[in-house]
RNA sequence: GGCUAGGUAGCUCAGCUGGUUAGAGCGCAGGAUUCAUAAUCCUGAGGUCGGGAGUUCAAGUCUCCCCCUAGCUACCA
């Protein structure tokens, strides 16, 4: 794959990143993605190839339905205006979509009917009675993990509709006992109701083959063999009124499934891009397309990505995609990002803090094939890039360019002054260009900064400092610093594509044209260049921590998918870290969505299985309730009952592997031994409300 | 519980089909230098390659067991 010639024929291709859902803000994990693909793309431009790089928001869904009900606007207005923001966070890191549309959109409407019409032509669509418990207050159905009640097996309260975290039995959510809504608290009615299945079983034997033809990186088909080993079953891709989203042609109160419609999202944004810019669009697309199609996802949608949307798009006669590039997750400082910690850092935050450069660099330094998680340390970001930068790359303009702009008239010498340095460099761009391609910039960027090393010891060994002050030496002089900018010029050919700003101001600087790959043959002789003005700034610890500092107002406008808040907040440990900034200020309005109240410990007991929780159940006074609290390492569960406690009372109940537990008790201390549970003054009463 | 990955110097990571004294960058220590955004250059100190057992002439690299981390999944995708 070393395509390196010049004269190698262009490339069409047409490239995704995934869609961010319409519900929360970009933050640094929709980064990474999003700048590994800009940087796989703008080298594809710089190498002469012809990109279309598209991306949407995924609009739809049950909880987009949700979020624009709290906010008491239209789903429409709130897709509206959330793809406004993710579309300035996105510029702002200067990622290079040639369009980025909606999946609330006609074009994404037109090619989910096409699909879904050519599928059911095909026979590839079947009909389906399916018995749902339906939310007669919210009148809407519930998926599993909506519906709580008791184990039909054991009878263990506040089980999710589908298994039993105390006995591990599994059921339908039908099968419930007292069954109540997470939505409304009403007791759900069963309700039948026809859906819509993808027969994926019937390409059991060609997602088999395709998943193991390069179109994935090893160790994800690995994972699909889970998949595709157990057989594949039916995918139900409807879902009953109310839902934001698509109807179903032929009927009016069925709707696609938002799983259904995203990726074809991918189509619509190209469709759109096409329409407008008078470009075949079925020349992509059709199934005997010679254009390529990348898609740049997260480990955690692969399966939509390389089964069911492969299945999709084979079976309404399009093409299947080239490749499916798939990146892990990120993790700051080792942890995962966290509201609570403050190490959920947004596009938007980190915008307001730092330079994008910084952040594309050091996920460059990190980003290879491979589906591994990447952890963002902030202090190895902050010297990683200030070394490799400032240190390395910029000084060799830096420390160079004065001599010519006061000796030289700003203009570089006729001549390479060490030609073999200089076919060193320029031979480094094939080896360069490979790594790019492959997606593996951590080695392509270790390649770049081994040459800027090199270009510094080359400066330090002449000397011009010393030699320019022997007048017979000035044509050396000229000739070495000469060779510096244009050793400098190569590494910000081979860098631009991770940073497009600074190669800009290299441009300038240089005075030359915006840089292409090919560029790296030739040797800017007798060229006048511009003055030295700094490129890049370094970055300052200091300032780099303040991107874990929770920022004044955004504690409550993040939102993420409830799946993952919830899991943070299951590991969300006892609060030891005295060091973290203290939140944001609150209204008093905040504080009283907390329902405080007073509870007395009627019974404890340890969790044998658990190393932290003890189960307690608690009296608040009308009723009884069961927490789980992880103070088993401070606490005697004898000593605690009898004692009154303060419980938050409305938080939302959680599934524990050990059961449901249905509230918060409050305690103070780092944690270990010392931990100490908030108690009321005597004269409480169990039931009490505090405030 | 099952599955897929990962656990290599203080930090972030390379180490292909097993083969000489285990590598890089950053950081750190000492020295040089002063052209450069206190940048650069030279030298150096740091690792029982998660733990244990095994296969082999030889294992970070293969096999088994165990521990830890992450994600997915847990018969409705």
């Amino acid at each position: 794959m070393s395509n390196n010639a010049p004269s190698q024929s262009p490339r069409e291709i047409l490239v995704t990143s995934a869609l961010p859902n319409a519900n929360g803000p970009i933050h640094l994990g929709h980064m990474l993605e999003h700048v590994q693909t800009d940087i796989w793309v703008r080298f594809q431009r710089m190498r002469g190839h012809r990109v279309i790089y598209v991306c949407a928001d995924d609009t739809h869904g049950t909880a987009t339905m949700i979020r624009a009900e709290e906010e008491g606007i239209t789903p429409e207005a709130l897709v509206d205006k959330v793809r406004t923001a993710h579309m300035a966070d996105f510029a702002g890191f200067g990622i290079s979509y040639d369009n980025y549309h909606s999946t609330h959109s006609p074009e994404n409407q037109h090619f989910s009917h096409l699909i879904f019409e050519r599928l059911q032509a095909a026979g590839y669509i079947f009909k389906k009675e399916v018995e749902q418990l339906y939310d007669p207050e919210k009148q809407l159905f519930l998926a599993d993990r909506f519906v709580v009640g008791d184990c039909p097996r054991c009878g263990a309260a506040g089980q999710y509709g589908d298994n039993c975290e105390n006995c591990g039995a599994t059921y339908d959510a039908t099968e419930l006992g007292s069954p109540k809504s997470i939505y409304s608290g009403a007791t759900p009615v069963l309700r039948a109701s026809a859906h819509y299945f993808f027969d994926l079983p019937q390409y059991n034997d060609f997602l088999n083959e395709w998943t193991a033809s390069g179109t994935l990186q090893p160790e994800i088909k690995n994972k699909l063999q889970e998949w595709l080993g157990d057989g594949l079953r039916a995918w139900d891709i409807s879902r009953d009124a109310p839902y934001f989203g698509f109807t179903i042609p032929g009927t009016e109160d069925k709707y696609f499934y938002v799983w259904m419609d995203a990726p074809i999202g991918y189509m619509a944004s190209a469709k759109h891009y096409c329409d407008q810019h008078c470009i075949d669009f079925d020349a992509f697309w059709q199934a005997d397309s010679t254009a390529e199609l990348h898609h740049f996802i997260g480990k955690d949608i692969v399966n939509f990505h390389a089964l069911f949307w492969p299945a999709m798009l084979t079976g309404a006669g399009f093409r299947t995609p080239t490749r499916i590039h798939t990146h892990g997750f990120i993790t700051v400082n080792g942890t995962k990002m966290s509201k609570s910690r403050g190490t959920f850092i947004s596009a938007e935050h980190y915008l307001q803090t730092l330079s994008p450069e910084y952040l594309r660099y050091y996920y460059a330094t990190k980003l290879n094939a491979s589906a591994d998680d990447q952890d963002i340390n902030l202090e190895d970001f902050t010297q990683r890039v200030n070394s490799d930068l400032v240190g390395k790359v910029i000084n060799i303009a830096s420390r160079s360019a004065g001599f010519i702009n006061k000796h030289f008239a700003g203009t570089l010498a006729a001549e390479a002054h060490n030609s073999e340095l200089m076919a060193k460099f320029a031979d480094a761009a094939a080896t360069i260009a490979e790594l790019y391609e492959l997606g593996n910039y951590s080695k392509a960027v270790r390649e770049i900064t081994a040459l800027a090393d090199l270009a510094n010891q080359y400066i330090a060994e002449q000397e011009p400092w010393a030699k320019i002050k022997d007048p017979a030496a000035h044509a050396d002089v000229h000739g070495v610093c000469s060779q510096a900018l244009n050793l400098f010029r190569l590494l910000m050919i081979y860098l631009k594509p991770i940073l497009p700003e600074t190669a800009a101001k290299a441009e300038a600087f240089l005075a030359v044209e915006p840089l292409s790959w090919t560029d790296h043959a030739t040797t800017l002789t007798n060229h006048k260049i511009e003055a030295f003005k700094p490129m890049l700034q370094r970055m300052e610890l200091k300032t780099v921590q303040k991107l874990i500092a929770v920022p004044e107002g955004e504690a409550e406008s993040v939102s993420g998918n409830e799946k993952t808040i919830a899991k943070q907040a299951a590991t969300k440990k006892t609060n030891t870290d005295t060091s973290t900034v203290p939140p944001a200020a609150i209204s008093i309005d905040d504080f009283k969505k907390v329902d405080l109240r007073v509870a007395k410990v009627i019974a404890a007991e340890a969790v044998p299985e658990a190393d932290k929780l003890l189960q307690l159940t608690l009296d608040l006074g009308d009723h009884q309730r069961q927490v789980f609290s992880g103070i088993k390492s401070a606490y005697e569960p004898a000593e605690l009952v009898g004692k009154l406690t303060v419980v938050v009372a409305n938080l939302a109940p959680r599934k524990m592997r050990f059961g449901v537990s249905e509230g918060m008790v409050l305690a103070a201390g780092p944690g270990g031994e010392e931990i100490f549970l908030i108690s009321p003054d005597s004269g409480a009463v169990p039931g009490m409300v505090v405030t």
